[in-house]
DNA sequence: TCTTGACGTGTTATGATATTACATACTAGA
DNA sequence: TCTAGTATGTAATATCATAACACGTCAAGA
């Protein structure tokens, strides 16, 4: 498990991500572009969701194309990839902590620090696979995402 | 349990929520208005889930406003009361099938037919709340939306 | 009775999120 | 080098959601 809420050395923990990912990339033949690249990189710097909007403002900002579809692009392909997951809730995007694990988590969003971690999601998963096995629903992609306050924002509140 | 999936008698089953939600109402002192009164009917049409301008749609053709807060004030009221509950997925909202009984619940959608269920949350919230804790994670509210086949359609796939 | 304040509704305008369609440019093989 | 597939840029538009204000109703309470 990842230490998102723990104090941690997080330019290695980016550091670590990029390379990561761009062996992961190199693996499957998928290309790591500059903007592909970058938009990673922007979503690594803070343990948090970043709009599409938010995004495009700063690839625009660097030089990049400065229409929408420039930021999503990169977006989906870095959720296609499991380089990164889309937050229902926030309509955000957040870097991935386990890329190349192969995983659906579960997403533990702080109301007070906006920080985003991810959960292990084994048993929960399982435990809505068979309350949706006693209705004959068959799960096929579950989205789970719980609001709370995480460690470090327990003291404030 | 709400026997979503199967086959029911769906003029009762919108009546008896309607009375339900009535019930409900007067015993708060909130006020089911002839807006709000007819977005609930529209949800409770089918048991899928509608979006604000659909419903807007609805309304403007009944002589009600055509503005969108028009269609979201009153689905706000419903979700506010716990006769609706917004789908984060889908950007839709949906009539609850067990209006009072404070739940928060897991929804099953069916990426076929449409259909959203409600399914038991307990054992999932509380496999939820351990991994959670283990990060040090208080939950307030989560939400869980499986994607999948409901019993219908799977032999349609 | 008159006032007043809370609530509900209608409407205008705007903001926020996301996609379609098409043109151009790059890249990896044949 | 040619070419097919992939990636990027841009304009236009679609979809989802809220802020702000005007007006009407109704029920206390002066
Ligand atoms: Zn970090
Ligand atoms: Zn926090
Ligand atoms: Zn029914
Ligand atoms: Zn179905």
């Amino acid at each position: 498990m990842h230490p998102t809420f723990e104090h941690h050395d997080h330019s290695h923990c980016c550091g670590d991500s990029l390379t990561r990912a761009e062996a992961l990339m190199a693996e499957r033949g998928a290309r790591l572009t500059p903007v592909r690249r970058r938009v990673l990189e922007l979503l690594l710097e803070s343990h948090r969701a970043l709009g599409a909007y938010d995004v495009l403002e700063r690839l625009s900002a660097e030089g990049f194309g400065n229409q929408p579809p420039v930021a999503y692009r990169a977006l989906d392909f870095l959720v296609e990839q499991g380089l990164a997951h889309r937050i229902q809730r926030l309509n955000a995007f957040t870097a991935c902590m386990h890329a190349g694990e192969a995983h659906a988590p579960a997403f533990l969003i702080c109301r007070a620090c906006d920080t985003v971690a991810e959960a292990p999601v084994a048993p929960v998963r399982a435990a809505l696979d068979t309350a949706a096995a006693e209705l004959g629903f068959v799960v096929e992609r579950a989205s789970i995402e719980a609001l709370g306050l995480c460690p470090n924002c327990q003291g404030a509140a």
